[in-house]
Order: structure tokens, then sequence, then C-alpha cells
DNA sequence: AAGCTCTGCAACCGCGAGCCG
DNA sequence: TCGGCTCGCGGTTGCAGAGCT
């Protein structure tokens, strides 16, 4: 590398090694005024002697908003062994399912934790670790769940007015009205969020109202395999659940 | 206290895919 | 169709700090 020739050096023009502080405030200037690309842009228009790579490695990985600090949680650990048996190093399919991590530090935490192992869990004690790991980690979720009740107990208003317009919806069907054309847009709504989960592989996602028990979550595997399907998911599926309310505000609004 | 080793992480490099003129 | 440009990805390197001897 260039670190023979020393850091912060500038070759051919363009500075290299460590961001500075000001160098980074630069960078976050430019995103915030002409958002992410065009990253061979930025040393023209933000004053940085950086290349278009090294801006957008530095963006990625170190100044994005949404990105998640902290040590890898054992929940996150489990994704990766997963997603790593499944994927290989396909690092950034693997951070695709981890929201706030990028693929340079999943590669990373992979490499010193695991790689220098020789070999992944197989042998039924790694197995049983890796089980006891889950169960560790579905206790914090419960705690996080908790947490999250109290922020919910918040929004509650705003699920009152959902509740209104889904008691109105329960209200027998009057022929071709429009409260009946209601009922099925907000039908077909739930119905093609689910099947976009499902095309999106988030397969273990239940459709609203199915009988529970005809769904194969009995086993043990699938059912964490759902939790971070789950995780993963739980964005777009309140953006679709936030568009249907909208819609239905729209839908119902004759009615108030 | 000094030197060595290990670990974590930021950053660079090369390559390939996609886009566009 | 081709070549240049841009971007994203995976592999690799090297620094810094912690831990060990």
């Amino acid at each position: 590398m260039a670190g023979h020739l020393g850091w912060g050096i500038i070759e051919e023009g363009w500075r290299k090694g460590p961001w500075t502080a000001e160098e980074d405030r630069l960078l976050t200037e430019y995103v915030k005024l002409h958002g992410e690309g065009r990253w061979n842009s930025v040393a023209r228009l933000a004053g940085l002697r950086r290349n278009g790579k090294s801006c957008r490695l530095r963006w990625v990985n170190y100044l994005r908003p949404d990105l998640k600090r902290g040590q890898i949680t054992p929940h996150e650990e489990n994704i990766i062994l997963e997603l790593h048996a499944r994927w290989g190093n396909r690092w950034s399919t693997i951070a695709r399912s981890l929201p706030g991590r990028t693929d340079n530090e999943i590669k990373n935490y992979w490499r010193t934790h695991f790689k220098k192992k020789g070999k992944l869990p197989s042998d039924k004690s790694e197995k049983a670790k890796t089980r006891l790991l889950r169960k560790q980690q579905f206790y914090q979720q419960q705690q996080q769940q908790q947490q999250q009740q109290q922020q919910q107990q918040q929004q509650q208003l705003n699920q009152l007015d959902l509740k209104r317009i889904m008691a109105l919806l329960d209200q027998p069907d009057i022929g071709d009205t429009p409260m009946a054309q209601a009922r099925q847009d907000l039908g077909s709504c739930i119905y093609s969020t689910h099947h976009a989960a499902e095309e999106h592989g988030y397969v273990h996602l239940p459709i609203p109202n199915a009988d529970v028990s005809t769904q194969e979550s009995s086993s043990e595997d699938m059912l964490w395999d759902g939790l971070w399907n789950l995780d993963d998911f739980h964005g777009n599926l309140s953006a679709a659940c936030a568009a249907s309310k909208a819609s239905l505000h729209h839908l119902v609004a004759p009615f108030y």
C-alpha cells in the first residue's frame, strides 16, 4: 500500500490516507447538497483533494447518517453466520440484511472472528453455542420490544384513526357502495404487501388474519429465520402500511 | 518498562458490471 | 459494437491500541 510512502500524502494530485475532520465536513456538506452519486464530481464541487472512490468509501463506511455504531450484537452475528453460509463472501448482500452495517464492517468482523477459526460452526458444540446465542438474543429482543411498546403508546393516537377505519370496513356490505370498494382496496393492499414480501424473499411472513395453525412455523430454526427476515422487512412493511393508511384516509374521507 | 503479538478497523487496490455517447 | 466513464464489490494492507511476556 501507500503506507511505505507515508499516510496523508498527495499522489498525482489526490490525497490519500486517513480523513481529517475538515474533509469529512466537506464531504458531508457535498452529499447534503447533491446527494449520493457522482463521486468524481466531489473533488471539483466540494474542494476535496480526494478521488471519487475514496469519497464514496468514506461516505458509505463512515459518514452515512444511518450507520449503526458499536459492536456487532449476537443477533447480528447469527445473521452474518447464516447468510455467509448461504451466500459466501458476498458481503454487500449480507450487509443489506443488517441495516446500519456496512459490507466492510461485516467483512472485517468475519475475518477477525471466524476466518482464523478455520471453519464454520458445524459440530455439536458450535451448534449449541449458536443456539444459545440465538436464545440470548431472543431475550434481548423481548427487552427491546418492551421499550418499543412504550414508544408505541405514543403512536396510539394515530393508530386510533386506522381502527376507526377498520371498524367502518367491518360493517356489512351494502352492495357496490364506496365503503365496499374501500374494503376491497384495503384487502388488495394487504395482499399485495404480503406478496411483495414473498417476492423479496421474506418467506415466513404470515398473511394478516391468516389461520395461525396452518402456518409452517413449528421448528425453532424457522422461527429464528423468520425473526431476521422480519427485521429486514419491517421497514418496507411500515412504509407499505403508511401508504395503505394514507390511501385509506383518502378513501374514507367522505364518510367523516 | 520495553518489546512483541494480536486484534480491530479504516482505507486502498484491482476487477468487473452497467451505462452512455 | 465499442470504448470510456462511473460505480460497486471483494480482497488486501497497514496503522493503532490493547494485551501479553
